[in-house]
RNA sequence: GGGCACAUAGCUUAGCUGGUAGAGCAGCCGACUCUUAAUCGGCAGGUCGUUGGUUCGAUCCCAACUGUGCCCA
């Protein structure tokens, strides 16, 4: 038997009494008719109220209550917002009003009455019935601080949604935004599919995999770090168009961009450059930002964004000499680099490849200062073995990335197709990974067959939905972009 | 993995180089028929994250552990 404070006693002896006067405190035969957001569209422009004629029905949370003795206000959320409702011991009759008067805050409510203006001018529903729909057993967070505590938002979300309506913006936002990119994509012709998250060969990404194992089979299987090979494969098969907006697990650190999964569309465009992509995906993100905030310019943690067109493009090399405190010839020759690269205190191999070595700098003197939207093109061969390489310059790939707020929010590039090429760049992960590269692909015999028969001159994208939603909710960390997000076992 | 910080009632929190805890909201009882963090009177609610140590005595000092946050890798 667990031990209940008095507080929760209360609660489940007042449960007790309804089923002892014969009632059921969770009830499900009420249907609400209108919602809180109703009743405001309708009659919060209108002045002087006069619908005593009309009967309004709702279900919802009471969340504050202010009681006169025989008349009482309450707050009502439903899944719109809130509303008062006036409560008048003289409307109701005695009997009601004094099973009315053992709700609680928390408790869900179904209410009929017209809609009406307090003195003070406040929409508001007249109640002619109220009624218990589910006696909740365990007070809310109090009314004016909320629910402040991280670790608590986190792991009961379901009380942060209750108590703090920023936090369901966000969440509804979201969820708009996966709308918005699906309608893009569709209205361009594009196919939704669903391809496996559990891989015998996990690839399309440099990242540690999670490994699982099924039993029948007796076979290690990996969730996908990336849907890129099968979304390829896809477009062998002649569907020229197509997208998938879902999970990927990546084995790695957990921070405030980062968790072990995460929500990426990734879509695939036939007869298509990387060039090609960079308008689309300035469309694409004016598109949803013009729908979601109504502008293109908007605050994220401090900083002006501006998703003004054109877009900032810069190659790797032109962005560190801009941005770093090297010269050009510098960069240009490995072993100066590399004694650069550690006089900023990057921790590297000595026998770390050019390509790496370029990259690691980006990323340390690089990325972080990009605060408007920036197309990085002009990577190295060596970090994307799945990138076409470029027609001029076989070191460097046709690919860019997109940074936002000093985030990689999109990586994208024309598709390697050759599977001679491919099968090369293969093997050099094969033994970059025999090297200790954790991190490094694998090889995939069925994807280079696949590319045997022909892949279409190919462009392929994949976006960050966490972190454009965390861009277009000024929210400063991913977990707070994501329902759950993963925490460590609840310490007791 | 490393560093720093935090953990007190359901929630939000106070607690003075150490003497076993105080408040607001929520709750309970009472008053109040237009409130907006309603108001007024009364009552109750705490293994001070866990485990050790120092001490006559620990919420407070020390250590380890657990969880969380931030920074770094």
């Amino acid at each position: 038997m667990e031990e209940l404070s008095e507080l929760l006693l209360q609660r489940r002896r007042k449960v007790d009494a309804i089923w002892e006067a014969g009632l059921n405190p969770y009830p499900n035969d009420f249907k609400p008719l209108h919602t809180s957001a109703d009743i405001v569209a309708t009659y919060g422009p209108v002045e002087v109220i006069d619908a005593i004629d009309t009967t309004c029905s709702l279900g919802g949370r009471i969340m504050a209550r202010r009681s006169f003795g025989k008349a009482a206000f309450i707050q009502l959320q439903d899944r719109t917002g809130r509303i008062q409702l006036y409560i008048k011991k003289d409307e109701i009759g005695a009997e009601a009003y004094s099973v009315f008067e053992s709700f609680d805050i928390g408790d869900i409510i179904g209410v009929e009455g017209y809609p009406f203006r307090t003195k003070t001018g406040e929409l508001s529903l007249y109640v002619s019935m109220i009624r218990l729909l589910v006696k909740s057993l365990l007070p809310l967070p109090e009314k004016f601080h909320g629910l402040t505590d991280i670790e608590t938002r986190y792991r009961q979300r379901y009380v942060d949604l209750i108590i703090n309506p920023e936090v369901r913006d966000v969440f509804y936002k979201r969820s708009r935004i996966v709308s918005l990119i699906r309608a893009f994509m569709v209205a361009r012709e594009f196919l939704e599919v669903e391809t496996p998250m559990m891989h015998q060969i996990p690839g399309g990404a440099t990242a540690r995999p999670f490994v699982t194992h099924h039993n029948t089979l007796d076979m290690e299987l990996y969730l996908r770090v990336a849907p890129e090979l099968y979304l390829k494969r896809l477009v062998v098969g002649g569907m020229d168009r197509v997208f998938e907006i879902n999970r990927n697990f990546r084995n790695e650190g957990i921070s405030v961009r980062h968790n072990p999964e995460f929500t990426m569309m990734e879509f695939y465009q036939a007869y298509a450059t990387y060039e090609d992509l960079m308008d689309f995906t300035e469309e694409l993100f004016c598109t949803i930002a013009q729908e979601v905030l109504g502008t293109l310019d908007f605050s994220n943690q401090g900083l002006d964004i501006s998703f003004q067109r054109p877009w900032k493009r810069l190659t790797v090399r032109d962005a560190i000499l801009e941005y770093g405190d090297i010269e050009a010839q510098q960069l240009d020759d490995y072993d100066l680099a590399l004694s650069y690269a550690r006089s900023i205190g990057l921790n590297l191999n000595d026998g770390i490849g050019y390509g790496k070595l370029v990259m690691e700098i980006f990323d340390e003197v690089v990325e972080h200062k990009l605060i408007q939207p920036t197309f990085i093109t002009s990577y190295p061969t060596e970090v994307s073995p799945l990138s076409r390489k470029n027609d001029q310059n076989p070191e460097i790939v046709d690919r860019f990335e997109l940074i936002i707020a000093g985030r990689e929010i999109a990586n994208a590039f024309s598709e390697l197709n050759d599977p001679v090429d491919q099968k090369e760049r293969f093997l050099a992960q094969v033994a970059e990974k025999d090297k200790g590269d954790e991190e490094a692909h694998y090889m995939d015999e069925d994807y280079v067959r696949a590319l045997e028969y022909g892949l279409p001159p190919t462009a392929g994208e994949g976006i960050g939905i966490d972190r454009l939603v965390m861009l277009l909710t000024d929210s400063p960390s991913i977990r707070d972009v994501i329902l759950f997000p993963q925490l460590r076992k609840e310490a007791r």
